[in-house]
DNA sequence: TTATTAAGGATATTAAATATCCATAAGGAT
DNA sequence: ATCCTTATGGATATTTAATATCCTTAATAA
């Protein structure tokens, strides 16, 4: 089980929106030239943003993305799931009803979700809760501190330059 | 990002094995028709499980699967790895290298993992704690109070009487 | 008017999931 | 000894999802 590639783009394509100057747009184009990948793919990423409402965008020459809300307001699980979907990483395809000792049509065992599909999607909730605890603003307090002064210093005028 | 359907086939075969009586082993038919999936596929999943050491198997005859450890010993973490793999879920492929404001051969940054792909992975260790947190012996006593007396009984019997 | 851009549909390519089948070797039953 | 049952593992086929690429359309700014 692995996260698209697509994932790893948008998450990488927010932290670099968020740096994006107040009234300006960053294109498609940038992006990719920025993280080194295909423009048209990660198009299609960007357009999940789009639809999930984190990004914004407009048309035309100084076109492009932009963030849609603050980068506090914005955590990592948006943006996964923007990508991925909201649905459960486990799918219970029930085949506790198979089971050749429980009577069929069992009322009293089918009003609860199945025990094992309980554990698994606990879990599944568990990766997302921590997702959910960690936001754009966040990553850019821990960029402070892994970057040094001139590499985000250089970074932020590139962004300049193409926005 | 789905797991595959042998990860809950494998979980639902190591809670009826765990009601395997004492020497005795129930064979990959056995499971396969119980739970209403395939032999042959159900059976790579089996393999999967035996080659982590969480089954033992014998052939021939009154042959099969049982665990090579109480249920206490055996957590959903142990059986969604023997069948996922271990590989983290999020995939991290240092696309912030590409970035034409870093210095080729940075050894500053290079020092860390990517600050992104640290969120991804502690959200990745959250799930798999969370699955380390559940046994087959948890999910025993849930199924005590899930199941009724009537069923569980028919449940044991029908496994006596496949082992 | 022209160049630039996002949106989205169509299609191609590659990889992974989902099986199925068969040969082999080992263990019980007769 | 012989035969049936079983796990193991390799080979292969089928289906589905991931990873792209290309093209048309419509909007926007210069």
């Amino acid at each position: 089980m692995q996260l698209r590639n697509q994932v790893e783009w948008a998450l990488h394509c927010c932290g670099i929106l968020a740096g994006v100057p107040d009234g300006r747009y960053l294109p498609t184009k940038a992006l990719a030239e920025f993280h080194g990948v295909p423009k048209e793919y990660l198009s299609k990423a960007l357009q999940a943003l789009s639809q999930a409402g984190l990004v914004e965008s407009t048309l035309g020459p100084s076109g492009g993305y932009r963030l849609a809300r603050a980068p506090e307001a914005i955590s990592f699980l948006d943006i996964v799931e923007a990508v991925e979907g909201k649905a459960s990483t486990f799918v219970c395809t029930n085949i506790r009803f198979n089971n050749p000792c429980v009577p069929k049509g069992d009322c009293t065992s089918a009003a609860r979700p199945c025990a094992i599909a309980r554990v698994m999607w606990e879990a599944d909730k568990a990766w997302r809760d921590r997702l959910k605890a960690t936001t754009l603003a966040s990553l850019g307090q821990t960029l402070m501190t892994d970057l040094d002064a001139d590499t985000r210093t250089r970074i932020a005028g590139w962004v300049a330059d193409h926005s």
